[in-house]
DNA sequence: GAGATATTTTGATAAATTTCTAAATGTTTT
DNA sequence: AAAACATTTAGAAATTTATCAAAATATCTC
């Protein structure tokens, strides 16, 4: 839980459209999926991937799980390239 | 040269601690190598990560090779991060 | 409760990453 | 030009990562 683990995550093409597509709302894991040639398997993974490094959050709403972006986690790795680019 | 190479670049602890290093001006291979128990080839190695990355450049000055942030790049990471956090 | 649906977990494999030691390259100094 | 210094490159071992197929878990519907 720190920024290794974000940084990594964000690493994968497949995650970052995975973050891109969730900007317009939260998705079930299905709807992720079906976006993506890899199987579902594969998505599973790379969500929780991008969970455990807080880009994103899980609810449960039945036989769906429905993730969302953690925009909180956004706003520290953005805090953190700030300190470099500017002065802050 | 893409997300994916400076994302990958920067998930690296000691990478990071370079780049942190890099922040008060430039430093040759081997006075960043002091600051860090991996041997020269090591870092080394990650000095050709971040420089592959986009995120540091390189100048030969005789016997040294100084490095240094490049700026640049970190806009560009910070630009498509706020794109998830609040407007625009 | 049986079957269908949504998602994750497990087990396996191939590819990439980190790190080291040793060797190579280039520059300075004597 | 030889020795010393700064750095990179090459080769190898251990670890991690991405992906899939198959099995497991949980929920819904009939």
């Amino acid at each position: 839980m720190g920024f290794a683990e974000t940084f990594r995550a964000l690493s994968d093409p497949t995650r970052r459209e995975i973050l891109n597509l969730l900007k317009k709302g939260p998705l079930s894991a299905g709807e992720i999926g079906g976006q993506f040639p890899s199987t579902g398997a594969t998505i599973s993974h790379h969500l929780a991937i991008l969970r455990q490094a807080g880009l994103i959050l899980d609810q449960k709403q039945g036989k769906y799980i429905y993730y969302s972006l953690n925009l909180s986690v956004f706003e520290e790795v953005l805090s953190w390239l700030k300190s470099f680019s500017k002065e802050e």
